[in-house]
RNA sequence: GCGCCCGUAGCUCAGCCGGAUAGAGCGUCUGCCUCCGGAGCAGAAGGUCAGAGGUUCGAAUCCUCUCGGGCGUACCA
C-alpha cells in the first residue's frame, strides 16, 4: 500500500534527522503531494523549515540529510533535492504495481480504512422543526452530514445519524393555528360548518415585498402560508368533519401537521438515500426533568441570574458582550436551554465526538451552548460545529429569490424532481461548506461533460460497456493478472498514481470534515482515466498487455464506484445516449 | 456599532497549520471520429490572488488597517 512507502521514508527521515544537532524536540518532518507530477510523489520541506533552526541553507541541510537517508529501493526509486530546498521522492515502479494490485484485491472495500476503529461519531444534522417540507437550505444540511457521516464509516468509525427536533413551543402553537384556520376555511367551503357560525377573512399584509393574502380571519399573522397547510386541514376534515371546532385546543391541529410534515420530511430525505438512526425529541428533555438539571446546576455555579422576570445566564463572564436568557418572564424556555440539556445529553451517551452541521444563522448561538457546557463541566471539545454558509439557486444566470415565510421558497423535493438525487447530493458538497453555494440548475439538469456528475457516472458506465466487451471476446476480467508490470505508458503510470491516492485523500477529507476534496479528486481519476483510454487500446492489444489494462480499468471502475458510493451516488452501469435530435 | 464567514482567470470555485513558474471546471479560440461509449481527448489565450502596510530567507496562505459582499447581533426559531 502506498499509506506503507509514506510511513518508510517518515521514519526514514526522522532516523536521519537525528543525526543532526540543533533539531527542535518534536519536530516531525511532513510528506505531502508535490503540486505537480515532475517533483515526483511525495516531498518534504522539512529542510526549508529547519533552515532557521540549524541557521543553515536550507539547500544545503536538504544536501545532508539526504546523504544520511536510508531508503528501501523496492519502495523508493530516487531521491533528489531541488531548489529551494525540497526533497522529492519518487515511487519504485514495483511498488505502484503492488498499490494496483491491493486496488484490485480489496475490490469494493477499496480506501476502508481502520483510522477510528474502536471510536463512536454522532453526526446530528438536518434538524429542522416539523413546521413545513424541507427546503433547499436543508437539503446542503442533509447531504453534508449524510456524506461526513458515510466517510466516517469508512474510515472506521461507528457512526449514528440524529435529527434533533422540537415539536413544542411557540413555533409548533402557530403552525396549529394556521392549520385551524384552514380547516375553518375548509369546512366553510364545503358548506360543513354549524349553522349560525361566521366565516370571515381578513388581508393578511405583512409587507417586506410580500403580496398581501386574503385569508381567514383566525388566520396568524405569523401564520405559515405554504399549501400543505391546506392539505394537513382537508385531511382533519375527512377525518372529523366540523368536530374540531368544539374545542380551543390545538394539540388535534399540531399533531396532525407533525404527522404529515414530518412523513414527507422521511420521504425527502429517503429520495436522498438517507436514512436516519435516532429522532430526538426536545420534549423529552421537559419530561425527563432534564431542563430542570441543568438549570440547578448552572444555578450553584454562580453563573444564573434573574433579572425582570427572566432567568439569565451570565455569559458576559464567559467571553461573550452580552448577557443571555435562558428562560424567559413567561417562564417559557428560549431554545438556547433545551439545547444545553440537549448536547449535555450527547456528550454523556458517551460519544468520543459529536458533530452538529449548522446552518450560517446558527454561528451566535452555539458558542452559547459550548460556554455553558464548559460551566457544566461537561467535556466541550467533543463537540464539532460545522458551519455552512447558505444556497444560492441560480436560472438562467439569475438568483432565485427564496422566502420561507412567503412560501416562496423552493423545496428540496422539487428540486430533486427536477433535477435528480445524484446531481442533488453531487452538487451540495462540491464547494466547501464555508462559502455561498451558487446552485445552477441549468447546468445541473444538462446532462453533457459540463455536468460533473455526469463526467463521472459517463467514465463508470464507459468502464463497464468496455468489461462486458472484452468478456465477449474472451478475455479474462476476473483475477488480477500477473502481468500489471507491463503498464508502462506514462498514461498507464499516471492513472496508478492517481487510483492508489484514493486511500489516503478519503482518510484526509474524512479527518477534515470536507466532503470537496473527494469531488475534486474522483474527476482527476475520471480524467486520467480518459487520457489513458484515448492513448492505449484496450481489447484489441495482444493478450497480456490486454489483461493489464483491463485490470487497470477494472481497478478505476472500483475507485469510481466507491468514491461515489460514500458520496451517495449512484454508479450506473449504463447511460442513455443523449438524444441528439432537435 | 460589535462578532463570525467570504473577496483568487469573463463565470463558478480548488489551493489557505507560509515554500518550487498560482490550479481546475465552464465559457472563448484551434485541432482530433476507417478505432473498445466523442456525454470524449489534445492544445491556446486568460490572474498586480480586493487594496495598503507588517512579520519572514520566502506570503494567495500569518498579523493590522481600509474597501466590498453575506450571516448574525431578540424575553424569534
Amino acid at each position: 500500500m502506498v499509506m506503507t512507502v509514506e510511513v518508510a521514508v517518515q521514519e526514514a527521515l526522522e532516523a536521519a534527522l537525528k543525526t543532526f544537532d540543533g533539531v527542535p524536540a518534536g519536530f516531525v518532518p511532513e510528506l505531502e503531494k508535490p503540486r505537480a507530477a515532475r517533483f515526483g510523489d511525495l516531498s518534504s520541506n522539512c529542510a526549508l523549515k529547519l533552515a532557521r533552526h540549524l541557521r543553515r541553507p536550507p539547500l544545503a541541510i536538504a544536501q545532508a540529510l539526504v546523504a544520511e537517508l536510508v531508503l528501501d529501493p523496492l519502495l523508493v526509486d530516487s531521491c533528489e533535492v531541488v531548489r529551494p530546498g525540497f526533497i522529492n521522492f519518487r515511487f519504485a515502479r514495483g511498488h505502484l504495481y503492488q498499490a494496483l494490485a491491493d486496488c484490485l484485491d480489496a475490490g469494493p472495500c477499496y480506501g476502508r480504512s481502520t483510522e477510528g476503529r474502536d471510536r463512536t461519531v454522532l453526526v446530528e444534522f438536518v434538524s429542522a422543526n416539523p413546521t413545513g417540507p424541507l427546503t433547499v437550505g436543508h437539503g446542503r444540511n442533509a447531504v453534508l452530514g449524510d456524506t461526513i457521516a458515510n466517510m466516517l464509516e469508512w474510515t472506521g468509525y461507528t457512526v449514528a445519524r440524529e435529527y434533533y427536533y422540537n415539536d413544542a413551543g411557540r413555533q409548533m402553537r402557530v403552525l396549529g393555528a394556521s392549520v385551524r384556520a384552514r380547516y375553518e376555511q375548509m369546512l366553510f367551503q364545503k358548506g360543513l360548518l354549524p349553522p349560525g357560525m361566521q366565516y370571515a377573512t381578513k388581508l393578511l399584509d405583512r409587507g417586506s415585498g410580500e403580496e398581501p393574502r386574503l385569508v381567514p380571519a383566525s388566520f396568524p399573522d405569523d401564520g405559515y402560508l405554504g399549501a400543505y397547510i391546506a392539505e394537513v386541514a382537508l385531511r382533519l376534515v375527512d377525518k372529523w368533519g366540523a368536530r374540531l371546532l368544539r374545542t380551543p385546543d390545538l394539540r388535534p391541529f399540531i399533531d396532525e401537521a407533525e404527522t404529515l410534515i414530518f412523513a414527507s420530511i422521511r420521504r425527502t430525505l429517503k429520495r436522498l438515500g438517507i436514512r436516519m438512526d435516532t429522532f430526538f425529541n426536545e420534549r423529552s428533555l421537559y419530561d425527563n426533568g432534564a431542563l430542570e438539571e441543568v438549570l440547578g446546576l448552572l444555578e450553584e455555579s454562580g453563573y444564573l441570574y434573574r433579572k425582570e422576570g427572566a432567568t439569565w445566564l451570565r455569559t458576559s463572564a464567559l467571553d461573550k458582550d452580552q448577557d443571555t436568557v435562558l428562560v424567559k418572564s413567561s417562564g417559557e424556555p428560549t431554545y438556547r436551554l433545551p439545547d444545553i440539556a440537549y448536547h449535555r445529553d450527547k456528550v454523556a451517551r458517551g460519544y468520543d465526538a459529536c458533530i452538529d452541521i449548522f446552518g450560517a444563522d446558527h454561528i451566535a448561538t452555539y458558542p452559547d451552548i459550548l460556554r455553558a457546557l464548559r460551566v457544566l463541566n461537561v467535556d466541550a471539545d467533543r463537540i464539532e460545529v460545522i458551519i455552512y454558509q447558505f444556497v444560492t439557486l441560480t436560472r438562467a444566470g439569475q438568483e432565485i429569490k427564496m422566502s420561507t415565510r412567503r412560501a416562496t421558497f423552493v423545496t428540496l423535493d422539487a428540486l430533486i424532481q427536477e433535477v435528480g438525487p445524484d446531481v442533488t447530493r453531487f452538487f451540495f458538497v462540491m464547494r466547501s461548506a464555508g462559502r455561498h453555494l451558487e446552485f445552477d440548475l441549468d447546468l445541473a439538469k444538462e446532462a453533457s461533460d459540463k455536468n460533473p456528475v455526469f463526467y463521472l457516472q459517463y467514465a463508470h458506465a464507459r468502464i463497464c460497456s468496455i468489461v462486458a466487451k472484452a468478456r465477449g471476446v474472451g478475455l479474462v476480467t476476473g483475477s488480477r493478472p500477473s502481468s500489471l508490470a507491463l503498464l508502462s505508458h506514462p498514461a498507464e503510470l499516471a492513472l496508478i498514481r492517481s487510483l492508489v491516492r484514493f486511500p489516503k485523500v478519503l482518510l484526509k477529507a474524512a479527518q477534515a470534515r470536507e466532503p470537496h476534496r473527494l469531488t475534486v479528486y474522483l474527476r482527476s481519476v475520471a480524467e486520467a482515466f480518459s487520457r489513458f483510454y484515448h492513448e492505449c487500446r484496450i481489447i484489441k492489444e495482444p493478450s497480456p498487455i490486454a489483461g493489464a489494462r483491463m485490470a487497470l480499468a477494472i481497478a478505476t471502475r472500483t475507485v469510481l464506484a466507491n468514491g461515489l458510493s460514500v458520496l451517495g451516488i449512484s454508479a450506473p452501469e449504463r447511460m442513455d445516449r443523449r438524444d441528439e435530435t432537435p
